[in-house]
DNA sequence: GTCTATATGAAGATAGAC
DNA sequence: GTCTATCTTCATATAGAC
């Protein structure tokens, strides 16, 4: 990718609608260092990781290719450091939304479902680098995210499991609901951002009423027309 | 992507499940046109457009690269052919499915999700390249498939708004709902494969069970734990 | 830490023989 | 149509001055 069609980028389909990377609370290092991880972000998240040079980030960053080396060893460990970010937020935003519920199977799926969307919602770019990119890594790298994924999966599964062994839910097969509320989560991160007319919090609660309809659970609050 | 590495797949996580590439029937070239279509329809799914190169590709289908040449003009141009491939199979699939159902909204929920699954199922590879590459086009080559796109995507919010309209659907948000079925189904590519313990007709039954529960639709038939 | 300059290889694409 | 050989640009990454 050139310089002059990274200014050119309006002319085509955008991969995503965000346009601003954001990057978790707390975890930004500050300085050039934050400044390079913040333009790797977005040309990461906008043309994947083959289709964004060094030099391309090291301009956007407004520093020059060989400066990104005193900050990391190499184009795969930046990428690296960006899908740890990004399955450690996703993982933690789940458990915390889980010890926050009730042990109610349904209120426990709501709680899950809630904070899966808006962590797609507000942290869009992480989102889509942490889930479409991980393939580019080798197994060392990818190992610590892909086993963090794992354990994110398998929370929404146990959920379910409950609910089903509980009478709450009744669905036909977990493993299809957790592919399929996993995944209508997952591509919220491509058509949200942050100009976007609902907010993160309604398509949270909608998505999240949308789940305990999969699982087979009627309405009782929540979104409704 | 050297050789070397294309070589050394299986040491790390791959982006999708499905290893054979599939093109729709009738339209897969004969000769070696057909087959260096196969070969980057395979090499474009698992890498990505910018990840893997015209001498990967040639290499995959047993030519030179200085061959490839012979059958079209650029790279992005063998993209562009696959990515209207992709986009005209599926809303092709679409359209037939809605045609062949009652005019029930529920039956047409039904029939329009049962496709759409099943596509993305049977043509793992060409909706991955389709969906998730359709950005690196410039506009002049992405707009035949752009509109496709929205067009299948209006038909199904066409369902949605008439089964509303009728009384028989409940749902908060027309997009919200259109988003959601379709992310869904988008998201069976990356994790079905043609060896999977599960059939396509199976997913794509539990997927419009799945889809007749979030527009609010009582379940009546079809798979029921 | 940041720079200029550069080593080394791989990228897309073409020339021209057969 | 396919090949060998090659042009030119761009890639990742490093050397060494400041």
């Amino acid at each position: 990718m050139s310089a002059l069609k990274l200014a050119n980028l309006p002319e085509s389909t955008r991969r995503l609608a965000e346009t601003s990377p954001t990057l978790p609370e707390g975890v930004r290092p500050s300085g050039p260092r934050g400044i390079v991880l913040d333009a790797a972000l977005r040309l990461f998240a906008e043309h994947g990781f083959a289709g964004a040079s060094i030099r391309d980030i090291a301009q956007a960053a407004g520093v020059q290719p060989a400066t990104f080396y005193a900050h990391y060893p190499s184009k795969e460990h930046l990428l690296a450091d960006l899908i740890r970010i990004g399955h450690e937020a996703h993982h933690q935003r789940l458990r915390a939304a889980l010890l926050d519920s009730s042990p109610d199977p349904r209120q426990q799926l709501m709680a899950y479902v809630r904070a899966h969307v808006r962590m797609h919602c507000e942290l869009s770019m992480l989102a889509i680098v942490a889930n479409s990119e991980l393939h580019v890594l080798n197994a060392e790298l990818a190992g610590p995210a892909a086993t963090l994924r794992e354990q994110s999966t398998q929370l929404l599964a146990e959920v379910i499991e409950r609910g089903r062994r509980a009478g709450v839910f009744s669905v036909p097969d977990t493993w299809l609901a957790v592919a399929a509320i996993g995944g209508m989560g997952l591509r919220v991160a491509y058509w949200f951002s942050s100009h976007h007319e609902l907010s993160a919090e309604t398509v949270a609660d909608t998505y999240a009423q949308f789940a305990c309809r999969i699982v087979g659970v009627h309405d009782s609050n929540g979104v409704q027309k």
